[in-house]
DNA sequence: GTTCCTGCAAAATTTTTGCATCAGT
DNA sequence: ACTGATGCAAAAATTTTGCAGGAAC
């Protein structure tokens, strides 16, 4: 559905679809969560390609400035990526300092905020991110054990 | 002020005070906002330091785990730094997409939002960051001159 | 005097670019 | 056919690490 109308947006911008940009566009669509370029090559790889680590980058630079997808930095020093939805909804992420696990969330109060934020700036605001970082239940679970409960160290 | 609360939380934490690290934190003392760690050296040997660029991250590091300095990325792919404020008051980032610049903002109400959130999820939440991403005064009115308002590409 | 800190250089990582070739329209 | 897209390799940029010498306590 978002590969569709990622494929018709590419085709009306004069994008020519390709092996490679089709492959990323495919594992994009299957993606839950961001995922870093290496992970998308890899699963593009898996998935039968043959297609090199800089094309994943230049499909992915398509893709973000035409807003098909966006572009994550969650402080590990590498970018992460996942589709955009084409109705504006989207999440934000939540960040385990302990084991790097992302997941994500959505709350329309924050979003509320954000917009009163915005209107009140002297910015034009096109976007946002929210990272929240903490330590995951997972985690929690283990410090508890092991009666380690200080807050882990950012990054 | 935040320079001596950093020095006296290093040498409680048992870190020596050395030539580098001391330019790095007189260098933060005194940013408005959050720099490149390549601008803090360029700063710091401005100062008349002689110090290596590895010093001023092995400085940097030190200093975020001890809760002294924030990090954050914008996405440009470069990280940024800033002092984090004893007092746990904090502002968040508005990147311009078309110059680059960041500036800083902050909204009670936006904190309490998040606060909210946090307490629905189940991570323990340590910390956030908000960036919001747009064109700023400057670039929107050259903008409206040159009659080019279409959204400017996320990097 | 011991141990940590520092500068330099080298390495590791991530991302970008050049170029010849291939493929889409 | 024309022109954009791709894979590979090389380059660029950022961040980390090794090590010998110097400085702090």
């Amino acid at each position: 559905m978002w590969a569709q109308h990622a494929a018709a947006s590419l085709a009306t911008g004069g994008y020519r679809a390709g092996r490679a940009r089709r492959a990323v566009v495919d594992v994009l669509a299957g993606m839950e969560c961001c995922r870093s370029a290496a992970q998308i090559a890899d699963q593009v790889r898996a998935d039968g390609h043959r297609v090199g680590i800089a094309s994943v980058y230049r499909a992915l630079e398509v893709l973000t400035v035409r807003g098909l997808v966006a572009r994550l930095d969650v402080g590990d020093g590498t970018a992460r990526f996942e589709r955009a939805q084409p109705d504006g909804e989207h999440h934000h992420h939540l960040v385990c300092a302990r084991c790097g696990r992302v997941s994500s969330f959505e709350d329309p109060a924050l979003e509320r905020a954000i917009d009163g934020v915005a209107d009140r700036l002297d910015y034009r605001v096109d976007a946002h991110d929210v990272v929240l970082r903490g330590t995951c239940p997972d985690c929690l679970r283990r410090a508890t054990r092991s009666r380690d409960l200080a807050p882990a160290a950012a990054r």
